[in-house]
DNA sequence: ATGGCCTGATCTTCAGGA
């Protein structure tokens, strides 16, 4: 089974780049973030012409996240489970679901704006309630992974250059220690190979020349279970998709899984 | 080419992204 996760940074706008991208990788289930779109702007019937079903969490021009899955999408939960919302609002940044033999969370985790920003406190709460509500299931003998935009950096060696982000989000002890307390409810980094260079950056900036001078981040993660991260038999960064007009600033992470 | 983004809405300017 093929797996994957791509933060589109607007489904609407990379609609044709993302069917396409379907059809050619062949896969089977994708998390998605961004979507940016109501749910009745989302694109389930394009995607059911491909033969996927979806389920959707969106509310319009910010966030959004989505399962599409042609393996069953069965059990769908949306939302976080103690999710403590950004002043008042319960945004749209996490699904979850059964596609076929794996129980899957696609995640948009909140970007923290800067460090003395109300948004990085949110961003906190928000990892300790992604913990509580996946402890169980990362636990658990079904092969689940957590997916998504992670909005953090888990090392230096994840971003171009580290001096460059003295003081920012992105690559402070407390969101690695929230990465790290996650991990403890039983689940491992699937890190990526890349296609080029050394570093499986998945995020590039629009701006300056930021993906031709390979000046990226590895922010989009999946975070797999035990008999997830055993089942895994290749994983890579689809930096071409990174390419060209038209492109989202986020590549594709793809996970083959022998399950 | 010596400087260079993209998205959708509040829509010709803005917030947000990271």
């Amino acid at each position: 089974m093929r797996i994957a996760t791509w933060n589109v940074n607007s489904i609407t706008a990379r609609l044709p780049r993302l069917l396409a991208w379907l059809e050619s990788t062949g896969t089977d289930v994708l998390c998605v973030q961004e979507t940016k779109c109501t749910a009745e702007q989302f694109p389930a019937d394009e995607l059911r012409e491909l033969g996927y079903e979806s389920a959707v969490n969106a509310t319009g021009r910010w966030n959004g996240v989505a399962l599409i899955s042609r393996v069953g999408l069965e059990d769908v939960v949306t939302g976080l489970p103690g999710d403590p919302g950004y002043e008042g609002v319960h945004e749209p940044r996490a699904i979850s679901a059964t596609c076929g033999p794996a129980r899957v969370w696609s995640v948009y985790v909140p970007n923290g704006r800067e460090v003395d920003h109300p948004h990085y406190a949110y961003k906190l709460q928000w990892f300790e309630a992604l913990k509580a509500a996946v402890a169980g299931d990362a636990g658990g003998s079904r092969p689940f992974a957590v997916m998504g935009d992670y909005n953090v950096a888990p090392t230096d060696d994840d971003v171009w250059d580290i001096s460059l982000f003295d003081g920012a989000t992105h690559v402070t002890p407390a969101e690695r220690a929230a990465l790290a307390e996650l991990r403890e409810t039983g689940l491992s980094d699937v890190v990526p190979r890349p296609l080029k260079y050394d570093h499986p950056f998945t995020y590039w900036d629009y701006r300056q020349l930021g993906f031709p001078k390979n000046r990226g981040m590895r922010i989009d993660l999946v975070y797999g279970n035990e008999p997830f991260a055993k089942a895994v038999k290749d994983s890579y960064v689809d930096r071409e998709e990174r390419k060209g007009k038209g492109a989202s600033d986020h590549a594709p992470v793809v996970v083959d899984l022998d399950v």
